[in-house]
Order: C-alpha cells, then structure tokens, then sequence
RNA sequence: GCCGGGAUGGCGGAAUUGGUAGACGCGCCGGACUCAAAAUCCGGUUCUGGCAACAGAGUGAGAGUUCAAGUCUCUCUCCCGGCACCA
C-alpha cells in the first residue's frame, strides 16, 4: 500500500533540508560561470498575493534551471520598506511604520519562505535599514559634488485644512484624501537628479539591450523623446519692425528650420521671464488675468481641453531673423515652460497646433511647404515637399532647407542646432516621513550643505508618533537643529526624505556584498550585469529608467564595471480574475469574491450565471479584471498553499499562461494542476513499487520500447528550449504532461520496459524540478536517486534515440490533407512519391487529373500537384 | 492623435524556420466503481452532413504571394497597453 500525495508533508521535509544543507547560500566563485537571477523587490504591504507567487515562481524556476545547467546562481530577496502605505496606516492605526513595516517583513518572509523559493536569505536587506540608506545618502552627497544634483521650484499638491505636502496618491479627484480639501498648488523648493545629463547614454543603451522586450525600450524611448532641431534668437521690435532701445531678445526652439519664413507669429509660455518686462501697457491687465488663471492649472489640466488653444497678444512684436519681419508675441498655456526655451515660433501652415491657434485668434498662415496635389486648404501640410514662399531655401527638400537654415543661422551667429528631450531631470525629493532623510544641512549663511560623509548617516528617528498627518520629523525642531558643517553656526537639517525610487534603483547591486564597507565592493563585479530581471510591466518606465540611470551613476563612480544593470528582462503580465456583484437599490455596487460564488453552466459548458453560495440567488458575472481589493476578485495564496500546497500553486501559475501574458484565475485550474501531481506521485510509486529496474540496454529494444524513449529525448530536446531559449515554461507543463500520458499507457512489466520506464521517469522529475521542486525532490529519493537533485545535471535529449524506424508522413493532394503513410526515415524521394500516389485515398482524387509536380519534405510531407 | 502588442473550439492556451490547426489543461457529454455522493479511472468533445468510411467549412474581415499561410505582404475592423499641446 503506498503512501499518497501528502504535500505538506513532503513539502516540509524538502524544506527542511534544504534549510539544513544551507542549500541556496552562495558565494563568488571565479572559476565557474555565474548567473544572476533577479526578482523585483516587494513592497511589504502584508498582503501577498498571487501577483508576487507569479512573479517569484517565474524567477525561481529560471534560477533553479541554470543551477543545474551548472551555473553559479545568485538568487537573492528584499523589501522595499519605504513608502507611504506605512505613514496611511500608522496614522490610521496608530502604530509607528516601523513598527509596521518590520511586521509585515515577518509575515511576508513566512510566506515566501513556504512556497520554496530558492533565496539566498544571507542576503536579504530591507531598503529603510540605515546600513542600507546610508549609501544612498553618501552617493546624493558626492553626486553634489559633481554637479549632478541641483535644487529648483517644483510644484507640489498642498492641502490647505491639514496644512501638508500630499503625494500624488494622496489626492483624489482634486481633494485631499483625509480632509476632503481642494487641494492647491504650491511651488517648494526641492533636490533634482540630472537624469537628462544621460539621455543620449539611456536612448543609445536601448539598442544594445537585444533581452529586453520591444515593448519597454519603445515606451523608455518615446519616454526620453529625442527630438533635433535648432534654437534661434529673436529681437524684440515695434510694430514697424524697428528696433526698440532697451529692446533685448528670446530664444525659441524648433524642430522645423527649415519653415521659418512661414513664422507668423510667436509665443511665450506664460510662465516665461520675458513675459512681465515685454508686455505692452494696455494690455497688462488681460496678460497679468491669464498668467494668473494658468498658474492655478497644473500641466495635466492645461492639457485637457486643448481643443481650444487659449492664449492673448501681449501687444510686443518680435523681428523674424529669416525675412525680418515682425510677428505678434502671444502667451498661450500650449507652450511649457519646461521644455526646449519656454519660447516657439508659430508656423500655422505646417504644424497643427499652431494651425488651431492662428485659426481662433484670426492670425495669417503661410505654407511654406508645397503640398502634394489634392491637398486641402483647411488643415496643416506636415509631410515633405519643395520649399516654397521661404526665399533662398525655395526648391529645397524638407531634408536640404532644415540644414541649409541652421547652417545660416550659425553663419549669423544667432542660432545653433539643438537636441531637446521630453525627459525630464528626477525630482527626489518627497515631503514625507518614512523615507531616506536627504542628506542636507540648511544654514542661515551658507545656504544647503551637504552633511559630510564622516557623519552619515542622517538616521531617520522609527519611534515616532504621528500627530495628524504631518512628517513627525518636520514636526520636530530638536531632530531639525544642527549646526552648520562648514560655518559651524546654528542649522536646521533638511526635513524631505527621497523617492522610495532611490532605493530600488541600487538594491541589486547591494545583494552581492550585503556587508560591504561601502556602498558596494568588489563582488559585485562577479556577479553583475544582472542575467535574468524579473518583473511587472507596470515599472516599464520609472523603475527601469532609474535603475539604468542608478548603474551608470555608479560606474562613473567607479563603483562597477558594466554600463547596465540586466542584459535579460522578463515583464511577466497581470494576475486577473472574473468579478461578481449585486447592485443595491441606492445603487452601490457590492462585490462578491469569486470564492463565494458557484457559476452555473449551459449543456455546452458555457457560463450561463452564478450565484451566491451563502443564499442561492443570483449574482452578476462581471469583466475579468486585475485582482484588486475593491473588485474583491483576489485570491489569498497562502489559503491555497494550505490546501493545495506550494507545488500545485507554482505549477498553476506557470501552467495557465505564458509568462507575459495575463494569468486568469480558476479554481479549476488549481484543481487539474493538482490532479496532476497527485497522479505523477501514484505513476511513480506504482512503478518503484513494482521492483528492482535492469540496466537500459539501448540497442535491443521493442519498437515500442524505442517509441516511448523518442518520444522521452524528444520531450527533453523541446523543454530545454522552452525553458533555456524561449521562455515559453508553459509548454514545459504540457510537454511533460504529453510525455506522463505517453508512458502511463505503457507497459511497466518487461525487464526493458521497465527500465525505459525508469530513465523517462528520471527524466520527467528532473524537467519538473524547477517548477515543482518539493515533490520533485522526493520522487528522485523514491526512484532511488540519493544524490541532490538540485546540482543533478539538466538532462541532454539522446539524439540517436530519437532517431525512429519509422515516421508518419502527411501526404496532400493540391495541399489539402488527403493521407497518411509510414516510411523508413530519410526514404528517398522516389520511395515516398510512390507510396503516396499508392495510398487508397490520395489515388481517389489523383485519378483523372493530371499530376503536375510533386513536392516532398523529407520524413515529413508529399503534396501532389494535379489539375484536371 | 502617435507608438507598441494582440484577435485561434464553450474557456485558458499550443503550433519554434511557411509544411498534419486545435497539443496540454479546464469545462461539458457518456460510461465504470458506489446504496449514494465525492474522489478516481475509461471513452468522447472545432463546426456542418453522415451509422461509418469520409466529405465540406474553419485561426477577427477582405485581398495578395506560394505547391502549401494561424505564420509572409497590403487594406480594414475591434481589443489591450503606453504616451499625449514636447514645438
């Protein structure tokens, strides 16, 4: 009588011994290669979902593959602990984020430790550690140094009832989250990464990063928005166009040169330095109303109609270098301050914004590009073509006049070519407690310090009571007093934390010298370039933007070696489940987890309806959406893991879906994965069962015999691909799936037979071992395998026993499948052409037509062209 | 609007280089076991016609290239994601 599928048990003991063999605890090893193996960190909210089982499964299963391809595997884990969920729940809770953040750490780590990652746990670090921080801070400090960090005005949300700096989350609908207060804007002075000192570095990279998905270098791509083009300088005139007496000038950006002479008038952002000290008299009040209106209107607002391109005359006109006329200065919210100069010139003919401009304020447009025939008079012409209307440049291709003009305007001296992004430098600071302090001492007679390396670092204080929303710290005079490093006299230190971005942009880096004495050391030379990064599309852009940024800060810091920071990325997709509810008479809508619910089918199968299990009436089946609190359509997987354990769950979430696509939830799904270990577990302790196994002896085989070992080294041959190559882990599952139904329907009584059986076996365990390592590990013991499973080599398929008697070939007749044939594999082509023509049925509609040719590939296909 | 990715049975998906469409799993149908249920096992399951052999249709729509197209080319529809007044 054997012993049936216990997981918890089998799971525990593999657990325990792997805890006792310290059997994921690596170090550098030079003369083996390494592989790094990379999830993203988790934000330790206390609730671990089936989003983190994916993700974590995925990067588990890779590191557990190269490990036995026989690579040094780095596969570490942390907690990216700072973060504003912490200072919400302390102020809900009362409960300092420390406090609340290192319980959720526990919890957390129990979790993940119970599905069997393969974590190097000497490893692990949380981000909100001063011996984590610290560096972090002494990078800010030098960076200041060398010029890479600045501080500006930046616009912040400010809540007026509970007189605080609110983070974008913070603030819904326009309204503070706690105080329901409109919330306004504020401009505060705060500390900037130059990012943008990298852009072209960033932009270039993309290129090389061949592991990457198209997906993210695009948007990282559009996200740093090259653009070329040249900036020029405009004299400020009279109507006339005669030069004014105290007149000065303004630069303006384009990317369109080579339009210049079709300029009809000019705009300022209306935050523009230019804008007070140009503005004619009369038309003070109405420029001083718009600048004041637009002031209120953060960039996303202004955005929103833009249908309407708002904006009025300022009355100061500007001298068009090109054919030195003047046009009219307008401020209108279409143009940024933040990008290029503040300042465009307006060609209505060929740029639509400008084209909606001028047509509601009545201004003249000019085409200074030849259209192509047929072309409309009522829109903008953006496409190639003769200049035209433009003088010295007329004829010329959009190509030609864009170099021609530039190189006049450097002729001139008054204009140059010019590269703009739409990226923008990094704001870190936040106005929130429970982040990294940012290293700075303000003082009344030196302005901002940088805190001296020899003092770090600035501990952030975790015994702290929150008294209404306000940063305990900002809270605080006696943890703000200082005295200032250079002048010595009284100083208050810098009250903003960083970015919780700072943190995660490094922490990769961090694992491979947890101990270092500085900010990292050599090992992490071993071990970087990251191999294999995994983690949500969501980071596409910040994260991964910040992360690239972060590697070549610390290579010019002579920190490390490589220009980036992961040569594989994999964007696993979302974790999505069908949503139920029931809409009440005042029309709230209330959710019902999917647990609850029992779905009602038609004869077919299909879904026809649910109910409620609790009272049996009908619920409504929603859209499959991402699993979220407030659709209540998520999963606990540590409810699973009890039930099911931690095998069936990781089989599932690598089984239902490749990894980047979304992975529908099923209960049903979890059940068939389970089923299927609980047979794999039965298959193979029937056959140990069944006694002693005789050496394989190859060549003296049955047919069938040899059939099952090709369909075996057939399977290996595939999964490694799937698993080396592709990323494809789904077809592993069904691969070996296919492969445990092939020799389940085979006989397990004969002495070969039995040991075909126990090689496919064998191998079957060792192709599963990555993705359901606990069961695995005792199916190897029980086969009678006492060596570890996880450095067993990663089986290789046996090409000679995948070489079969004979082959299937598929046979057409004018490419419709008509018959099949068997034949010797490599038969030749005449043997083939005669087999298939004799096949009863091809010859059914071969006869009375006319063979014209016949194609054939090899051991494969014939297709007979006929007409007739 | 621009950029990127998709669309295959009742459902999730497979088909790697243009060569048997629907592997594998779920669901459903039928059967065995059982007093019964659950569990388990066996068989079936793209649609249409047919007892069957088999035939016809079929990978969002339409065209094209090819002996052969889910796969390549063009046009279109819809869906998902990102960016969105960036001069």
């Amino acid at each position: 009588m054997e012993t049936p599928y216990d997981p918890q048990a089998v799971e525990t003991a593999a657990q325990e011994k792997w805890a006792r063999e310290r059997a994921y605890e690596v170090t550098e090893d030079p003369g083996r290669e390494k592989f790094y193996c990379l999830s993203m960190l988790p934000y330790p909210s206390g609730a671990f979902h089936m989003g983190h089982v994916r993700n974590y499964t995925i990067g588990d299963l890779i590191s557990r593959y190269q490990r036995m391809c026989g690579k040094n595997v780095l596969q570490p884990m942390g907690w990216d602990a700072f973060g504003l969920p912490a200072e919400n729940a302390a102020i809900k809770q009362n409960v300092p984020p420390a406090c609340w953040t290192y319980a959720n750490i526990e919890q957390m780590r129990g979790q993940l430790q119970r599905l069997g990652y393969a974590y190097d746990w000497t490893r692990e670090l949380a981000t909100c550690k001063p011996e984590y921080y610290r560096w972090e801070q002494q990078m800010f400090v030098r960076l200041m140094a060398k010029g890479l960090v600045y501080r500006r005005d930046a616009t912040v949300n400010w809540d007026p009832v509970d007189q605080t700096v609110l983070a974008n989350e913070q603030v819904i609908d326009g309204k503070g989250w706690r105080s329901g207060a409109e919330v306004e804007l504020r401009e505060i002075p705060q500390w900037f990464l130059k990012i943008t000192a990298y852009a072209d570095e960033l932009l270039d990279g993309l290129d090389e990063l061949d592991g990457w998905p198209d997906a993210v270098k695009t948007m990282q791509r559009n996200w740093i928005g090259r653009s070329e083009g040249a900036e020029f300088d405009m004299e400020f005139c009279d109507p006339e166009g005669e030069p004014l007496a105290d007149g000065g000038s303004v630069t303006v950006f384009t990317t369109r040169p080579d339009t210049s002479f079709g300029m009809t008038y000019a705009v300022l952002a209306p935050e523009h330095p230019l804008v007070a000290k140009t503005t004619a008299p009369e038309r003070r009040d109405e420029v001083e109303a718009f600048v004041a209106e637009t002031r209120g209107r953060s960039e996303a607002d202004r955005a929103e109609g833009h249908a309407d391109k708002r904006g009025v005359f300022t009355g100061a006109y500007l001298k068009n270098p090109f054919n030195r006329r003047p046009v009219p200065v307008y401020i209108a919210d279409y143009v940024l301050m933040s990008y290029g100069t503040g300042a465009i010139m307006a060609v209505p003919g060929q740029d639509q914004r400008d084209w909606d401009f001028a047509t509601a304020h009545g201004l003249p447009i000019v085409r200074t590009v030849q259209p192509p025939e047929g072309f409309g008079d009522d829109e903008p012409y953006l496409g190639d073509g003769p200049a035209i209307n433009s003088e010295w440049l007329d004829g010329l291709g959009v190509t030609a006049a864009k170099a021609k003009a530039i190189e006049w305007l450097e002729s001139q001296g008054i204009g140059r070519r010019r590269i703009n992004y739409r990226l923008r430098d990094w704001g870190v600071s936040r106005q929130r407690y429970w982040g990294c302090p940012i290293p700075v001492i303000h003082c009344p007679e030196c302005g901002p310090v940088p805190v001296p390396e020899a003092d770090l670092p600035v501990v952030l204080p975790e015994d702290v009571r929150f008294m209404g929303v306000a940063s305990p710290i900002k809270a605080d005079p006696e943890w703000r007093r200082t005295t200032c490093p250079d002048c010595a006299g009284p100083a208050e230190r810098e009250t903003d934390t960083f970015d919780t971005f700072m943190e995660s942009s490094w922490y990769y880096a961090r694992y491979c010298c947890p101990d270092a004495g500085a900010m990292l050391d050599e090992r992490a030379n071993y071990w970087l370039p990251v191999d294999q990064y995994i983690g949500g599309i969501e980071h596409a852009i910040l994260h991964l933007m910040y992360f690239r940024f972060y590697h070549k800060l610390m290579r010019d810091a002579g920190l490390v070696r490589s220009d980036e920071p992961a040569t594989r990325l994999l964007c696993q997709g979302m974790v999505v489940a069908e949503t139920y509810y029931r809409d009440a008479d005042d029309g709230a809508r209330h959710y019902f987890n999917p647990a609850e619910v029992e779905v009602e089918r038609d004869d077919q199968g299909r879904v026809c309806g649910a109910r409620l299990a609790a009272d049996g009436e009908p619920v409504v089946v929603g859209p499959i959406e991402k699993m979220s609190k407030s659709k209540n359509n998520g999963v606990d997987p540590q409810s699973l893991v009890e039930r099911y354990g931690a095998d069936t769950v990781r089989l599932f979430a690598v089984f239902t879906a490749p990894p980047e696509q979304a992975l529908e939830w099923s209960e049903a799904g979890v059940e068939g994965a389970y089923r299927f270990l609980k047979r794999l577990w039965k298959y193979v302790h029937d056959h140990v069962a069944a006694g002693p196994v005789a050496t394989l002896a190859p060549t003296g085989l049955s047919s069938a015999q040899r059939e099952l070992r090709a369909k075996l080294h057939e399977t290996i041959a595939k999964v490694s691909d799937a698993i080396g190559r592709r990323l494809h882990f789904n077809s592993i599952v069904a691969a070996v799936m296919e492969l445990v139904n092939a020799i389940a329907r085979h006989p397990d009584a004969g002495e070969q037979d039995r040991a075909v059986a126990q090689e496919t076996w064998e191998n079957v365990v060792l192709m599963l071992a990555p993705i359901t390592p606990h069961v695995c590990d005792a199916l190897w013991a029980a086969l009678g395998r006492d060596e570890a499973l996880l450095d067993h080599p990663w089986p290789v398929a046996d090409e000679a026993a995948m070489r079969r008697d004979e082959v299937e070939i598929v046979v057409q007749v004018n490419g419709r499948l008509r018959g099949r044939i068997r034949a010797a594999p490599g038969s030749e082509r005449e043997t083939l052409e005669a087999a298939a023509l004799a096949e009863e049925n091809v010859a059914r509609f071969v006869a009375g037509n006319q063979v014209r040719k016949i194609i054939v590939v090899p051991d494969k296909l014939v297709n007979i062209v006929v007409t007739g």
